[in-house]
DNA sequence: ATAAGTCGGTTGACCCGTCAAGAAAACTGA
DNA sequence: TCAGTTTTCTTGACGGGTCAACCGACTTAT
């Protein structure tokens, strides 16, 4: 008889081996960090700081969908979360005469000084984070992630 | 006068490049994989699930508190996820004679079962998750992984 | 011109995950 | 013994995140 003795019990050792385990760890950890820099520095949740940050690269006057489109994010989400930019004056909505449908989003002066502030706290904490990485190490954690992000895309085992 | 040209605007290379970025982009794609196989092949969720895992690898007739502790999970979203676990008679939870706060945890026989089936599916999971990631690559990700989670600790910049 | 389909955005419902307050039992130390 | 503290577990509240229904505006094809 074949498999007689295949494991099925899985030590605590495995487990804690689980790349996706891992991973969830550090995300966690990571989202901890940043959103307590963002309420302490700026009063922003994660979501908030990350359509800022987004509407910053992208551009002023660009629709709701660009974004959403180019990075993946949840169209409830944003449309929630930008709707509270909007009334706290971080972000100009304004209307577009050519598809009345959408609304061209811009940062207001003051969204563009939040996002200096933060940005450059931001990008300490990005180096922090990455200091003692070396770079084959970064090289291999990018390329490895990216791996797992298509791997991850598989619906059957 | 210094830092005149200091860039505050951060090109989209940039934020796309950002670790912080890419590990919530695998993770959320992780989760979506599992929780679509845990759906299809057993009707569970992700916090459910692990919690068999857990509860598998540490034996039987544990309390939560060693569970929790463990794996740093938190406990409210323990013991709502326990309570669905016993009602649908995947877990066992005796009284403890000695101590009447705990409650002793273990697999049912429905719960070994349905354990069985899954951790098969996930093995596989995990090995497709990681066929071509190369060795090199899987020691430096668990590595930085661990310098990243260890750096995700700090709160001050 | 108009029916059918697509696109941009909003909303509701629901689960995940965290935090804090609290109940009940057990422990500790005068 | 009994007040104070600690431990185990439950509950409430709330923001984060996903999914799907929906509405109004636009496009395409006939």
């Amino acid at each position: 008889m074949k498999n007689q003795f295949a494991k099925k019990e899985m030590p605590a050792s495995e487990l804690l081996a689980l790349a996706t385990y891992r991973i969830s760890k550090v995300h966690s950890k990571l989202n901890a960090q940043a959103a307590y820099i963002l309420r302490k520095e700026a009063g922003l949740n994660l979501v908030q700081w990350r359509i800022l940050a987004w509407l910053n690269a992208f551009g002023p006057k660009i629709p709701s969908a660009d974004i959403i489109n180019k990075v993946n994010m949840d169209k409830g989400l944003f449309s929630r979360s930008l709707k509270t930019l909007v009334s706290g004056e971080f972000i100009i909505a304004d209307a577009d005469d050519l598809d009345h449908r959408r609304q061209l989003l811009s940062l207001s002066d003051k969204g563009n000084e939040i996002y200096g502030q933060v940005i450059t706290i931001m990008r300490k904490r990005q180096k922090h984070l990455l200091h003692d990485v070396t770079d084959t190490e970064k090289a291999a954690l990018f390329s490895a992630l990216e791996k797992l992000e298509f791997n991850a895309e598989r619906r059957d085992f």
